[in-house]
DNA sequence: GATGACATGTAATCAGTTACATGATTAG
DNA sequence: CTAATCATGTAACTGATTACATGTCATC
């Protein structure tokens, strides 16, 4: 009946820009992937969905050099849909972090095998500190600092905001992690069996 | 077929204890709801299905007073699919934050709606972490500092450092979002239509 | 006698992933 | 001629939620 969170991330999308099915998944790829993902398969069925509660139409784009595609885009009742949702509080989150349940039995686990997990995950969010980093400096090159909260672009820099905040202290605490194990390991040596 | 990641955060429980399902629902909520969450209904099945792969047995316990219980215990094959699992890197996990994505489109709401959505939110991130606070602490004063990353207490701690550190740049991201929607208004008021 | 905690399960439904299926056009 | 990108979809399966179903025992 309703629209599903993945609708209103398609709509989310569309009052930016209209889209065809294959630019959303692109786009639910980065930068809103990095929040919301889906697939292909599940995005043609919702856009069709969407189309008949009147929240978006499509036309055929017919191209010289590539496939006819349908470009889709958001109608008033989309709009208005999508204003609606946008400030409404979310039921709260299902948690599933499936690192945080290995760290959660990290204590059976091999102390060298335990270092080389948490030294590849340390990197891991090291990296993508980075990327976000690099995204939310040229986000302030373009904007002259943070955009106003008027403009679409407030919701890309305040998101990847979020994301360089997390990433940071995911990297921090790997490194503690990692710590405690080398401290563990250095004592065990110095007083072998 | 294999075990599925609810099956190992059951088997990560009874690693430390034995526990009926009913008791597995309950620490399923705490601690380990904060990052894996499952209902009873999923429990039961999935706990008949570890016994089938020889990974817990069971024992009816009858008691005095209250309805009778099947005590899980881990077996040896169950505790080697623990170990062999716990140092593996996770496949990448799939990203759902509703809140992100509604703060990708915060743009098109009205301010004072935004910002009622925000202060919310940073009342309910300063609450969890008070206590995850709470938590870290009275793990420190049972541990005497940090548990050694050998002990079970080590993955409670480990994990709930990770929650404080989480918690807190919600809220101070949350602050910064109120922040940016308070000086809009600001020079809007100041500079009427 | 009602409510709530303890205790165990099944059935129906829903959301999401993976695999399947097809086809045009461009670049190497 | 092969691989990659563009383009749209359906089918089968899996993981998870919600609703259903039953019953004991203790406390108010």
């Amino acid at each position: 009946m309703g629209i599903s969170t993945l609708g209103y991330a398609l709509l989310a999308l569309l009052a930016r820009k209209s889209l065809s099915g294959y630019d959303l998944a692109q786009h639910m790829k980065r930068p809103i992937g990095f929040f919301w993902q889906a697939q292909l398969s599940q995005i043609y069925p919702e856009l069709a969905h969407l189309e008949e509660q009147g929240c978006v139409v499509h036309r055929v784009i017919v191209q010289e050099d590539r496939p006819p595609k349908k470009l889709y885009t958001i109608t008033e009742a989309g709009h208005s849909a999508l204003r609606a949702w946008v400030a409404q509080p979310p039921a709260p989150a299902v948690e599933r972090n499936e690192f945080l349940l290995k760290t959660y039995t990290i204590w059976l686990a091999d102390p060298e095998a335990a270092l080389e997990l948490f030294r590849a995950r340390e990197q891991l969010h090291t990296e993508r500190l980075a990327l976000y980093e690099q995204i939310q400096t040229s986000i302030e090159s373009e904007s002259g600092g943070a955009p106003r909260p008027d403009e679409p672009l407030f919701g890309d820099y305040a998101t990847v905001r979020m994301g360089v905040a997390y990433e940071r202290e995911y990297m921090l605490w790997c490194q503690w992690v990692i710590q405690q194990f080398e401290k563990a390991l250095e004592s065990q040596n110095r007083l072998p069996q």
